[in-house]
DNA sequence: TTTTTTGTTGATTGACGAGTCAATAAACTT
DNA sequence: AAGTTTATTGACTCGTCAATCAACAAAAAA
């Protein structure tokens, strides 16, 4: 009983199943058939949404995008300051919404993608380009000519941070990431003001 | 003709070609034949001497471990004083040698392999626990407590850039990145004395 | 010199999985 | 009411690939 309109509903089950499935797996190797049934449709309806296994993974990726730029634009806006904008996008980072098992997972296994793909390498690098461009407008007032070297370290913390949950057993803390970034920052500013 | 003794050579032959080949594709979607054949031998016989394709993988990421290993011990025994330890450290991670573009890729993807491997997660570990080790040592006199708080954040960074190296299309520059670890050391050491 | 061990491969098997298709059905349009 | 669009799936095609096997060759051992 076909009712309509169903095409946004299913696409976003699709690419949440597809999160969620490939966070579990771990990889990449999660076929549309587990995608489709995990999203309670079959495999033939996911193909008929998206064209192929590769679109779904780039609507994926779009997906933890959108929901990791929503969350640090929020952040942002709710701090003040330029240190407290800079404290807002570690935060933002590393929330429970964003630094889950399955999430981090498939983060890890889209920066793989990316070696392959080219549109999953352009979504990585807007990525990379937003991050950077959050943290230099909070670091450059407090930081000057540091701000770039400081920015470039704290984007690698962050992704080293990541890549390091990916291969912990335990629960993300995410606290305790938030903690090592910020114990850098401070450290970097106050050899600022030395 | 069968000369003797081809086990090792073959089997170091299959675990290069494997890292050039994971590295090349980005992805351990390669195939035993393409290993095989860039190894110079039919898939038959990869599979003769590597019970299977995991197998051959795990050999793969020892072999990286072995060598950076390797290159990080060198570089060590080279080095002179606290600081010199863990610049060793971490001019080794970046060496032209552990840095390149193939490798780098391959470090990304056996990270995946983790994911579903206890083999591999373990000598991931392996390599977590030893490079902390290492930063450790040479930390401990001139940072004391903070030593700790300061290894883990080097090392999310040398993961972090190596993550990122992973993604652009130049040429790895590690000079560029120990130089970024490096300020990032030495901020931490002037707070140190503040 | 027979036998065993080591090296080597082409051919084959067996499984799995992406993508397609035909068919069915319920809505909406005219 | 007839026709069109949207939703949905089971069955099928087609390709790929890891792993196995049978067979052959040469060295070493007996």
């Amino acid at each position: 009983m076909p009712k309509l309109g169903m095409e946004p509903i299913r696409k976003a089950a699709l690419v949440n199943a597809a999160i969620v499935e490939i966070g579990k797996k771990g990889s990449l190797d999660v076929t549309v058939a587990q995608i489709a049934r995990r999203a309670g449709m079959s495999s033939a309806l996911a193909h008929h949404y998206f064209g192929s296994k590769e679109d779904m993974f780039l609507a994926a990726m779009r997906q933890l995008l959108t929901i990791y730029g929503a969350e640090v634009r929020g952040a942002i806006a709710a701090s003040s300051g330029p240190e407290g904008r800079v404290r807002a996008v570690l935060i933002a980072s590393f929330s429970p919404m964003n630094f889950r098992r399955d999430v981090v997972g498939s983060w890890l296994n889209f920066w793989v993608l990316a070696q392959t793909v080219p549109q999953a390498r352009r979504l990585l690098v807007i990525y990379q380009r937003r991050l950077n461009s959050n943290l230099m407008v909070g670091l450059r007032p407090i930081a000057g000519a540091r701000a770039g070297q400081i920015a470039a370290s704290l984007a690698a913390m962050i992704d080293g941070l990541y890549l390091r949950e990916a291969l912990t057993s335990d629960t993300p803390d995410g606290a305790a990431a938030v903690a090592v970034a910020l114990d850098y920052l401070a450290s970097q500013l106050q050899t600022e003001l030395k």
